[in-house]
DNA sequence: CGTATGACGAGCC
DNA sequence: AGGCTCGCCATAC
């Protein structure tokens, strides 16, 4: 085909789609697999520049301290927790999650040659 | 082509 | 313990 379009940002979107409910991955983790070890930016750029009707779970992605983004009480960082808590994440009493529970446990994606 | 930005990460003070 | 700066990568202007 020819509809080949290389962007990270599809690249991105497709690692956080692979996310699994209930589980949370974090901006590096994601940009790791999408083929950036370094590219934890690069993945909150896209998150960002995510449509509204979207298809990616961009709930699921956060930081690598197990929070979210802006200050607790924006729209989206509710939104965000309101997704994760529907999905059976736990939050911290400090709006934290733990990553050591819930974080994705997606290791071999990066290095998986059928997937 | 170069500069500035951005929903990050880790290190340093 | 908390806050600030630097580094990294890609996009937008």
């Amino acid at each position: 085909m020819v509809a080949e379009a290389p962007s990270v940002f599809e690249q991105i979107y497709r690692v956080v789609r692979c996310i699994p409910p209930g589980r949370v991955a974090t901006y590096g983790q994601v940009a790791r697999m999408a083929g950036m070890p370094r590219g934890a930016r690069t993945v909150g750029w896209a998150m960002h520049s995510l449509p509204e009707g979207t298809d990616v779970p961009w709930h699921r992605v956060i930081n690598a301290r197990g929070t979210v983004h802006g200050p607790p009480g924006s729209h989206g960082a509710l939104l965000q927790r309101l997704l994760l808590e529907e999905e059976g994440i736990a939050f911290d009493e400090q709006g934290r999650i733990d990553l050591e529970r819930y974080g994705w446990c997606g290791l071999d994606w990066a290095e998986r040659p059928g997937r």
